[in-house]
DNA sequence: ACGCCGGGTGTTAGCGTTAACACCCGCGGG
DNA sequence: CCCGCGGGTGTTAACGCTAACACCCGGCGT
């Protein structure tokens, strides 16, 4: 910076006025400055910047080891919201989900004297360990929790993580409406593990638009998220289905335990959508091409991505917190369709 | 620091020999200011740190923005291999892939002052964007290009980019060598986008391997690397083959690709694996149960990131570079099945 | 007995930037 | 004519840390 100043025959604060956008430099003096900059290729320091400014223009971002769908293109949406925003990210990862790998994650990221952190949390321990720990900086917790309950509320805490999420909800909703609304009785629910918030809100919407339309409503059939167990209670199901005590359309969790169920049916001769109904939930690629193309639930990650973005610089500069949902929308295809008199073949 | 160094009754110095694991401090004296540390709860600046050792402790990597699997489970794999050198991991990633926008990302790590960069480079002009730049720190690209020519050469740049990547073409040759050896006389292959190291190496491997045996190389069919474009070309395949004179086996250029495939054929009364058997490359989530359970080539994730940050911890304390490439390995399932009469239906 | 050596510690001087203040100068108003 | 004001600029002092050096002291070799 000294050189600068010296080949632009000023000092070296003049520089950094420059540098920052100071309103009282004379329009010549920043031309001959910025001159001198390019022509020595000058970089500012950021650590002497940073040591003196109190600010890393850094932010955490903490997700899962897993390269699930839902949390990387969070992850990629969250990057490009905050460059926009002129923040630097740095990640982390954590395999494991308990207190301690939270703490020392967050210890790292202080370390790093990053300004905020974003904690992409889609499991309860994730965000348990969260609450428990209370960083200085602002958090912002992706977790479809208490989304509904919260949004009212206007007494938070206000150190206490703020929420986002895409509303799953409202997702499991359309996809439990829309089977109702084609005619079927009554809609079969796989769920995701329920430690997680995705598996818990998908859950509790599928029980509320059946309960809402009056309809019965069995029990869900516990899994994990993948196509594994879809495949595995497919074939349970399709024993059922075949004995004519079968549901007629299902909702399963994700895309996963779909593709699964779909394989299960396929290989018992059950023909969906005529014998039974599948919907699924992410709109994974490729799922236009399951056979039949999945009927699915798509969550707009580069919006969550944003909001998340903003929440956190409003919780930097010491603004109320307020939760926000993120309506998905249903991506209807071949998977789903009115009830048929089944066919034994 | 001051405070801790009062506290435990020494100077900042010593304060600071302890953080640092200086040899030449009495054990008494370091467990003194251990407590001390606990007790404030004390975190030392790292800015402050960084300002005086010019090193910033941080490695930047460049990731395309694209949810896809492959740099997706790079970049996890990577930040899990960068915190266990003790590293942070800053990213940024980029939509577009021209230079103008390569240069941006690098001048933002620039900015940030990195000690390294990662590219994890699927495309040729990413490449070429790194090529023409130049950063001042060492650069690691993932990027299949040149493993082979260049695993021998010692007289490499030291400033150019190094290489690492999954070895496509051993990954091509595996899936390839796998159908002629069930006994099908020759393999088509469904290219993916030829801007692509990966789609270049896979074609390059397939022919390889049909060349090696003897068999017949037809055509490439060119394509991207999406499930409806596999679709659109099973859907022309399928013809051939009703017609008599189809390919017996089809190496598609990824399990996207393999998907829309296995959809146009079903939907055509082709089975596979008996009337024409089809493998993919990557082994995404539920490519084991597709239908019916697509072979397909696995990518050892875990390990190109530990390659990858092994290559630039080296190239920082300026060892030379020297490519390496890691196998791939094929996950036989049930789309492949020695070449059987077909049968019309 | 003396000097030398080396482990253990303190003191001092930056690292490159911004904040705070001091300063100069030209202008307008009393 | 002088004073006050404010835009434009320079000077100085941190920010919190580590490197380099200075220093002390006990033990060892000569």
């Amino acid at each position: 910076m000294a050189d600068v100043a010296r080949l632009a025959g000023v000092s070296h604060q003049t520089v950094s006025r420059v540098l920052n956008d100071h309103p009282s430099v004379r329009p010549t003096t920043r031309d001959r400055v910025l001159a001198a900059i390019a022509d020595l290729g000058y970089r500012r320091n950021i650590a002497a910047r940073a040591l003196v400014t109190r600010r890393s223009g850094t932010i955490g971002v903490v997700t899962t080891g897993s390269a699930l769908y839902g949390p990387t293109s969070t992850l990629i949406a969250l990057e490009e919201a905050a460059r926009d925003e002129g923040y630097y990210v740095s990640v982390a990862t954590i395999r494991r989900t308990d207190g301690a790998t939270m703490l020392r994650v967050l210890e790292h990221f202080m370390g790093q004297a990053v300004e905020g952190i974003v904690v992409i949390a889609p499991q309860t321990d994730v965000a348990a360990a969260v609450d428990s720990f209370r960083p200085p900086v602002p958090v912002v917790m992706i977790a479809a929790r208490e989304l509904a309950d919260g949004a009212g509320r206007g007494t938070e805490d206000p150190t206490a993580p703020r929420l986002v999420a895409v509303d799953q909800r409202a997702g499991a909703r359309l996809a439990t409406d829309h089977l109702l609304g084609l005619g079927h009785a009554s809609v079969r629910h796989v769920a995701g593990p329920l430690d997680w918030f995705d598996a818990i809100e998908r859950l509790a919407g599928w029980r509320e638009a059946l309960v809402a339309a009056g309809a019965e409503v069995p029990e869900p059939i516990l899994a994990t998220w993948s196509a594994d167990d879809g495949y595995d209670v497919g074939r349970r199901l399709a024993g059922r289905i075949f004995a004519g005590d079968g549901p007629s359309a299902v909702f399963a969790g994700n895309d996963q335990l779909a593709l699964g169920l779909l394989r299960a049916f396929w290989e018992a001769g059950l023909r969906v959508p005529d014998d039974v109904a599948v919907v699924g939930f992410d709109d994974v690629a490729g799922s236009a091409h399951f056979i039949p193309p999945l009927t699915t639930v798509r969550q707009p990650f580069g919006e969550l991505g944003r909001a998340c973005m903003t929440l956190l610089l409003e919780a930097i500069e010491g603004r109320p917190a307020r939760p926000v949902a993120i309506a998905p929308t249903l991506e209807v295809r071949a998977s789903t369709a009115p009830p048929q008199r089944r066919t034994r073949r």
